[in-house]
DNA sequence: ATCTTGACCAAACAAGTGTTTGTCTTTCTA
DNA sequence: TAGAAAGACAAACACTTGTTTGGTCAAGAT
């Protein structure tokens, strides 16, 4: 009748959905093993089953939001060719996947790779993974010769990750609508051509 | 002879400046009391003579922040008077405190008032009163109509205060250059004119 | 039918956590 | 010159932390 033994049925996803709702929500430190470990119904200690520490726990997981939110990015920049509808298509996605969707994308942006001393080099890797993209959409893009493509990356993705930050899930702006407003912010020429920015 | 108990000479400074810098290095959470405590010379007890919790002295240090990078804009812009200028200045006073300059206002960008809990209020309104002046730059700047300026605020604090994640003090891009070249993408018309955004 | 193995429990571990208490000394004040 | 108070020490507090150990039980393999 006991089904909790089950191979290959094992509590293991569960285990990781809570961790990456504790460490989405209160950061890697702060979350401890046992709040991470009690909703599931196990033991501090049964932990140790699946993961050698609690920092291996945090590669699952951020392993686990590097490839839900690039393959959420992939999917929707994949039937674009132009490259302006590209890069709205993928901030659209970047965004819904921060903002609404799984915790497991926002451990991605929330926790540092210093949070993990042990393991930081594993998390960068794994963001460095993601972030390649951005560089290939921005780099497709018409855009003027003097505009700095490197920036222009920074610049757009520091705005998307940050907007995690101010972000809440009331009234009218979408995490979609947020990210068109971005792209077109872009797009637009900003200054009024009829007064001389100095 | 033993100066170490002299009225109004007392170690609060240095307490402050090393909070500062466990709280910037670290996050909240991850820097313990007696990792602040220690280079001081003081032992943990100590602590209470000056703050009744520890989240007291995180809200201490926040302030402070908040008057260091506040006080750093205001004098940056203040003798200025167009605005382009006034956002420049503003932007790279922001990003030298933020990446060069002290630790306190670095813990104002990356402690989230969610980190504590208890006093989370006092810090939402430290860094409301700090980032009400970007909304008068940012109105003060002569666009276009269609440009909607809290989308336009939002996505230039984000990238500045996202830049904490990748800037490293090497090679040639200090703060300045860096802010300088964010505000050059929004004075400049970025897409090409040639082709037809779609 | 036996063995192996993966998943888990139960209980404890040592170390570290923020904090409290009581005392002492020094400095300022009345 | 007596008294109040600030600043800090010393030592412990109760609790939480990540982790370990040894055992149990069911499922898959032989």
């Amino acid at each position: 009748m006991d089904a909790t033994h089950r191979r290959g049925n094992s509590r293991l996803p569960q285990l990781l959905d809570e961790a990456a709702r504790a460490f989405a929500g209160r950061g890697f430190a702060a979350a401890s093993v046992r709040e991470i470990v009690g909703p599931v119904g196990m033991l501090p200690g049964s932990l140790y089953c699946h993961f050698a520490t609690k920092e291996a726990l945090l590669v699952a997981v951020y392993k686990e939001g590097v490839e839900r939110i690039s393959a959420a990015v992939d999917a929707a920049i994949a039937p674009l060719s132009a490259p302006w509808p590209r890069l709205e298509a993928a901030c659209i996605a970047h965004l819904s996947s921060l903002l609404d969707q799984t915790d497991y994308s926002q451990v991605v942006i929330r926790v540092r790779p210093s949070d993990a001393p042990t393991v930081a080099d594993e998390l960068v890797a794994l963001r460095d993974s993601y972030e390649a993209r951005w560089a290939g959409l921005v780099a497709a893009l018409p855009l003027e010769r003097s505009v700095n493509r490197g920036d222009l990356r920074l610049f757009l993705m520091g705005a998307l990750n940050w907007s995690q930050t101010w972000y809440r899930d009331e009234g009218a702006s979408t995490p979609e609508r947020i990210a068109r407003r971005f792209v077109g912010l872009m797009k637009t020429r900003l200054a009024d051509k009829m007064k001389e920015p100095a």
